[in-house]
DNA sequence: AGTTTTATGTGATTTTTTTCACATAAAACT
DNA sequence: AGTTTTATGTGAAAAAAATCACATAAAACT
């Protein structure tokens, strides 16, 4: 299937404007309803449906129900997708306790942190020492990571991840890391995004930026 | 200024890959050396740094200090910038005690939550009410805001922000928000950003998403 | 049953972004 | 001093992404 990065950004875009619609008790959607919603173009909403191959009712539009299945489906929300967190700092806690990500049916099942005096195999989701993540990969078959150590670890926590089995890594430490083409890197970075933010607010460029967020 | 949106990111991404290399002792970088620790291509560092009018010397690339101190005042760093921080939740919490920030010169001088049993006047960075937002924002001139509260709250916050003069967001709830066209928001979507994670490793899609993060 | 309305789906077009490719000029070498 | 080398800076080209615009078909209305 082909897809552009931005075309499954914006589908988990919609997905999210969709349950709000629908918990508000909508059923049924337009394109230039859901554009609204999602902040886009409506023609950008029926070419990207149309790319994932959803389509709609001529003259109905789109059973809000229906599409969040499809959609749901495309994004493999069907079943509970096991992710390992490694590094516990701030940012590592903080996605430990978050609770975004459960509703989202993605289910972080283990931690792992070099400082033994983090460890807490008892705690509700697990932290075991940086030693076993090898083998807890390859035991449950752990296709995912969320990478938040320190920046001079990173490449080499990478490393050992993707020798593991790991096929698709959210980084979080601030810097650029290389893998083997086969696995996807989504490059989380704070300071960058923050320093966009006050790129636009204080150059003097900002009629350029984007002002739905 | 005319500038795209990718430039500027790319821009942060520069200076975080020169930052890397001056820390071991490299001077003088050029186009390809840059690329290829910022994972660009070369013509695209030139080109981006023809839009922000950075030149280099024929021949003999870029001085990495000049190049540094060119970047970072185009991305503000002269001065500490103040930020407030909305919302003392998992999120919330993790930035306030994040390092990253400091050490781009960016200051999270305040925090407001509307929980009272979180307020803490006394600690590093102090936690106000929400209800003394606006008038801390009036008095300290207070121009950027992280927004980290429930989504219920997200877009009526922001409002506030807005009304009280906050003219950047980075916004981590996961909703869209309206904002008049001189606001810039960014939206840091975590669970968007891990789905689509998921949608590369799962989908039989891979060959299409970028392997360098 | 026929007419009108209206929202989809998509080819065509436009806009944006990236990459190519080369003229240029500074440095290095002879 | 002249030649060669090499990396910048930028127009031109290509690629990618977004938007337009309209044919189409289903629904609603008469």
């Amino acid at each position: 299937m082909y897809a552009f990065k931005n075309s499954v950004t914006r589908l988990s875009r919609y997905k999210s404007a969709l349950k709000r619609l629908k918990s508000v008790g909508v059923v049924k959607v337009f394109s230039d309803n859901l554009a609204d919603a999602a902040g886009v173009n409506p023609a950008q909403v029926r070419k990207d449906f149309s790319v994932f191959g959803i389509s709609g009712n001529k003259k109905g539009g789109y059973q809000i129900d229906e599409l969040l299945a499809e959609i749901e489906t495309l994004l493999c929300k069907d079943k509970v997708q096991p992710v390992i967190l490694v590094g516990n700092g701030n940012i590592g806690n903080a996605l430990l306790n978050y609770t975004g990500f459960e509703k989202e049916n993605i289910k972080i099942v283990a931690a792992f942190d070099a400082d033994d005096n983090k460890l807490n195999s008892e705690a509700t989701v697990p932290i075991y020492s940086v030693d076993e993540m090898e083998s807890f990969i390859r035991e449950n078959q752990i296709k995912l990571a969320i990478l938040a150590v320190p920046a001079l670890a990173a490449q080499e926590t990478l490393d050992l991840l993707v020798s593991a089995g790991i096929k698709g890594v959210m980084n979080f430490s601030p810097i650029s890391l290389r893998a083997p083409d086969d696995i996807y890197i989504n490059h989380v970075d704070l300071e960058m995004e923050l320093e966009t933010v006050i790129f636009y607010v204080f150059s003097n460029a900002n009629a350029e930026g984007p002002q739905r967020g």
